[in-house]
DNA sequence: AACTAACATGATAACGTTTCAATTGTAGAG
DNA sequence: CTCTACAATTGAAACGTTATCATGTTAGTT
C-alpha cells in the first residue's frame, strides 16, 4: 500500500544531507542530534529537513567515533523462573539509560560463552552482564582488558577484577535447613547443583554448617552433586528414595531442581510433606498453588535487576577512570509454606497410634 | 594481575597496523578476517601480527560498509513459561547463523515499543522479530519500509506485509472447550486475555465455535475480557464465582491467567477439578505436578523458534530481494491431565445419594 | 618456453557520524 | 556605540572497516 513498499527500501539519507537540505554545517545536525543547544532558527530548518528526507540515525557511525554503542551484553545461563524476570526488568532498566541488551542463553556451553564474549567484544558492547563462570576466566580476562565494565551475577568466581551482584546464599541456605531441623528433622538430604561452582557451594555450605552446628552429621549418601538441571534431580531423587533409610526432608538448590524432585515424587505416589518434607530454593507463583504450598527461598530479583542497572550505569557515567571493584550481597526471603511439615517421630507413631 | 589491568583499556589495534606488520596490504587482511582465500605466506604474516598486536575486529565499522550488523531485534511482551523458552532457543539458533539477539521486554506498552522501534532502526538490526501490534502498526511499517525484514509471532495484526510465525490458536481453543463438552459441561467460562488482539480474539472464537457447534448458548456473563495478567485474572474469577449460577469449568487463554485463576480458587477452598475444571492455555512444567496435574494447551515452542530462525536466515541471504510475506501456522498439543473431570450431574448425585 | 586464465593483491575511495580548533554571532556592560 | 564574554557555528579531520578495480602472481595448457 505504502509509496515504497517494494521490499527494496529506498536509499538512506545521511546527516550530510540534512546538513544541505537545512542550510547549515553538518557538525550543528550533530548537535541538534545529541541535545545540545541550537539557534531556534536552526533548530526549525534541520527539523523540517529531516522530516522532509525522512533522516533515521546511523547508530553505527555514532558508534564507531564515541566508542559508545549504547549496548549491553547479557550472558544468561538459563532462561529460568529466575532468570526470566531478572532479564525482564533489567531490559526496562536499561532502557531508562538509553540502552538495549544483546541476550544469549548459554546453557553451561563454555564454547557459547567463548563464542559469545568475542562477539559481544567486537561488536563493542558497553558493558557485559554475565554469571561468573570458571571454564572462561580467561575469556572474562580477555575482554575485561580492553576497557569494557563486567558485571558478575548469579554466580561467582573469584580472580576477576569486576563488581558482583550476588545473593546470601549461604545464609539463606543456612536459615531453609535450620528451619527443616527447627521442626524435627535430621535425615535431611541435598541437591547442590553443583558445588563445582561458587553458588552451589555456598548454598551446600549453608546446608552443611546448619546440620553441623545441630550436632547432626551429614549423610555422604544424602547430598547429590547434580547439574541444576530437571533430569538429573529427578534420577538423583530416585536414588535418594530407594535408600535403606531415605531421608525424611529435602533442601532443593534452584528451581529446575525442585521441579525434578517433585516429579520423582509424585511419580512414585509419595506425598508432600506427607512422607517428605521439601525446601526449594528459587520461588515461582505456582508454589503457592502447589497442593500444600512449597516452601521457598526467594531471591529478590527486583532489587538484582536495579542494583545491576545502576553499576552499568555509574561505571559507563565514569568509564575510563580507574576503580576498584565492588561486590553487593543482597539479602533472601524464606517463604513457609505448607510443604515442610514436623516430623512424625516413632515415639509420636507409638503415642498415637498407626495411621 | 594482569599487564595492563589498569581499567583504563589500552589503544585498540586497526587493520591497518597489522596490515603494515603483516608487511601486506589492508584489503588482504580484510579478505584474511573474512575468510577470503589467503596465500600462505601472507596467512602466517598476518596471524602472526594479529596475535603480536592483540587486535580485535571492530564489527561497528564493518557494518557500517556492509550495512550487516549480524543483530536482530527481539520485541517481546513479557517472559512468561512460554515466551522465555521462546527467546532462550531462539538466541541458539540464531547464534548459529552467527546473529545475536537485542532483547527488551515491552509488558503491553506502547511507547516503549515505539521506542524500541526506532533504537532498532538506527542500529540498524538486520530484522525484527515482534508480536503484532494495533497500537503500533504505523511505527512498525515505518521501521519495515526501509527493507529490514519484520516478523510477527504471537500475536497478529493484519496489515503489513510481514512473515508470521503463528499458532492455530482458534482450531486449539475449540478442541480444549470441545473437550470439556465431551465430558459433560455446559457452564464454561472463559479468561479471553484480550479481544482486543488477535490472539485473544482467535483463542476466544474457538470457545464460541465449539459452545455453539454443540447447541450450547454462550452466556456473556461467562466471558472475561482480562488482560493476561494474574492479577485480573484473580478479580475476574471471583466475579465468576460468586454468580447465582458459577460455571462447572474453565478455559483460561494463557499462563498467567491460570496463575491468577488457581490463586483465586485456592484462597476461597475451592477445589480442582471437584468444584471446577480448568483447562490452561500454555503449558508448564508444573502443570504436571499440581495435585491433579493441569489439563493444557502445548504451544509448539521449538518449532516457533526453529521456524522464526529459518525466516531470518532466508530473508537475509535474499535481502534486497522482492519476496511476498509468508505466514506459518503451527500445531498446538492438548495434554489431557487430571483438571478435567467429567460433570457430576443432579442426576448422578440424586442416584448416589448426597457426599 | 610461451601464453592464458584464474585468482590473489595493492592502493584508495567510500560509509555516516563525532570532535576539535577556529570563527562568527549575540547580548550585556560600560 | 564599542568592547567583552560567551555560546553557537563552521569546516575538516578522524574513526576502522569493506569494495572496487587495476595490477601482479600463479598454475595450467599447448
Amino acid at each position: 500500500m505504502n509509496e515504497s513498499d517494494d521490499g527494496r527500501g529506498k536509499r538512506q539519507a545521511t546527516i550530510v544531507e540534512v546538513a544541505e537540505r537545512a542550510g547549515v554545517a553538518i557538525g550543528t545536525v550533530s548537535r541538534y542530534l545529541n541535545g545540545h543547544p541550537i539557534r531556534t532558527g536552526n533548530r526549525d530548518q534541520i527539523e523540517e529537513a529531516i522530516r522532509e528526507l525522512d533522516y533515521r540515525r546511523n547508530a553505527l557511525a555514532a558508534a564507531m567515533k564515541s566508542e559508545l554503542t549504547n549496548t549491553v551484553g547479557f550472558l544468561v545461563p538459563r532462561l529460568t523462573e529466575f532468570h526470566a524476570p531478572v532479564l525482564e526488568q533489567l531490559s526496562q532498566l536499561l532502557r531508562k539509560q538509553g540502552r538495549a541488551l544483546l541476550t544469549y542463553c548459554h546453557n553451561d556451553d563454555t564454547a557459547a560463552v567463548v563464542d559469545l564474549l568475542s562477539f559481544f567484544d567486537s561488536h563493542r558492547v558497553d558493558c557485559l552482564i554475565m554469571d561468573g563462570r570458571a571454564d572462561a576466566v580467561d575469556s572474562i580476562r580477555d575482554f575485561a582488558r580492553h576497557g569494557t565494565p563486567v558485571i558478575f551475577y548469579d554466580n561467582d568466581v573469584p580472580g576477576p577484577n569486576v563488581d558482583r551482584v550476588l545473593v546470601e546464599n549461604r545464609a539463606a541456605s543456612y536459615r531453609a535447613v535450620s528451619h527443616l531441623l527447627d521442626i524435627g528433622h535430621t535425615r535431611i538430604a541435598v541437591l547442590t547443583g553443583h558445588t563445582g561452582n561458587w553458588t552451589g557451594r555456598e548454598r551446600y555450605e549453608g546446608y552443611r554448617q546448619a546440620m553441623t552446628s545441630r550436632g547432626v552429621e551429614v549423610d555422604p549418601d544424602y547430598v547429590l552433586d547434580t547439574h541444576w538441571n530437571e533430569d538429573e534431580a529427578f534420577s538423583g531423587m530416585l536414588r535418594l528414595m530407594t535408600l535403606p533409610n531415605p531421608p525424611t526432608a529435602l533442601f532443593c538448590c534452584n528451581y529446575n531442581m525442585t521441579v525434578g524432585a517433585m516429579r520423582m515424587i509424585k511419580e512414585h505416589g509419595l506425598k508432600i510433606p506427607g512422607d517428605i518434607s521439601l525446601v526449594s530454593f528459587d520461588d515461582v507463583p505456582l508454589f503457592r498453588l502447589h497442593e500444600a504450598g512449597i516452601t521457598a527461598v526467594a531471591q529478590p530479583v527486583a532489587k538484582i535487576a536495579e542494583t545491576i542497572a545502576n553499576i552499568v550505569s555509574l561505571r559507563l557515567s565514569h568509564r575510563g577512570e580507574a576503580h576498584t571493584a565492588h561486590t553487593t550481597t543482597l539479602d533472601c526471603d524464606i517463604v513457609l509454606r505448607g510443604s515442610t511439615r514436623r516430623l512424625i517421630t516413632p515415639q509420636d507413631v507409638a503415642r498415637h497410634g498407626r495411621r
